[in-house]
DNA sequence: ATCATCTTGACAATGATTCTCATTAAGATC
DNA sequence: GATCTTAATGAGAATCATTGTCAAGATGAT
């Protein structure tokens, strides 16, 4: 309805196809680096307008780090939420319609009116967790948690 | 059962204080500058140094706005989430334990462990309503949308 | 009062995001 | 294909919240 129209530019299709191959959130310096990277030279103030754009238009999904760092990641149109490993980055899309139910329940019992609500869980994928047997697969650019120290 | 020890200073007290004069989410900036308006004088980093160890010892809730920006609320012990209103900052504590079970539940669910999640609600609360025959209370400092111009 | 330390504060440093504005490139027109 | 209108781009400056630095100040114990 309101999807703005966009002209097809070269760096805009860079992007986008960035996004599609990496499933993972990804914040707008590290998307930057790596289209540098491959070449693709796109301006950072490009890649920041692109991607708020594309969030705006759907189609990508924008959540904040626990540093206040904006990601983003290519993503199935329609409502829903994301389980993030804080190792990895894996990203699992999830759908709560209990949650959805709630919050609409809680909202009207307050009196409250055109709300949205975020929704977000961090935790260790089976991957990444130390208990588990198989090796940690953190080389992937993890969301939340950089290898520290 | 962590909670570091934290010497008793006039900066401290002043910072507690506002923040329970003041029920709703407030960011570092305006507590810094709230409190040099009130003649309390306290170092900008200091403002920020009391909050996140408040944050991390509990009594304090932080959660970023829809621009990343940190903001604070003295809270009630325990988990819970937020109903903020958009429009003036109005805060209500909310619980929700099927949220609770339904985020563990998709967590084990997807082999996700170690847990935890963020859950905030934006809204426009009943005297912020348009529709609404009561006049909008739009004047305590907003969460999200500060007045601006 | 004195000491060892935790805190503070003024300001520099970071770092992400936004703004500016001249240049470039789509899309439509002739 | 040349031309024109205008959105899109890019390089770098400008913002702005947040963090780091480190000497000076305040606190609790002695």
């Amino acid at each position: 309805m309101s999807v703005t129209f966009r002209r097809p530019t070269r760096q805009r299709a860079a992007v986008e196809a960035l996004l599609m191959n990496i499933g993972d959130f990804m914040s707008a310096q590290d998307l930057h680096a790596r289209l540098r990277a491959q070449g693709q030279g796109v301006g950072l103030a490009t890649v920041y307008r692109t991607l708020q754009a594309m969030a705006d238009d759907g189609g990508v999904d924008m959540l904040r780090t626990s540093d206040g760092e904006a990601v983003y990641r290519r993503c199935s149109t329609g409502h829903h939420h994301h389980l993030v490993c804080r190792s990895c980055g894996r990203t699992v899309e999830v759908e709560g319609p209990a949650v959805e139910s709630w919050t609409d329940k809680i909202s009207s019992e307050n009196g409250f009116s055109d709300v949205h609500h975020t929704l977000e869980i961090f935790g260790l994928c089976a991957s990444c967790t130390p208990t588990d047997p198989a090796a940690p697969a953190a080389d992937a650019d993890p969301v939340e948690a950089p290898a520290k120290d």
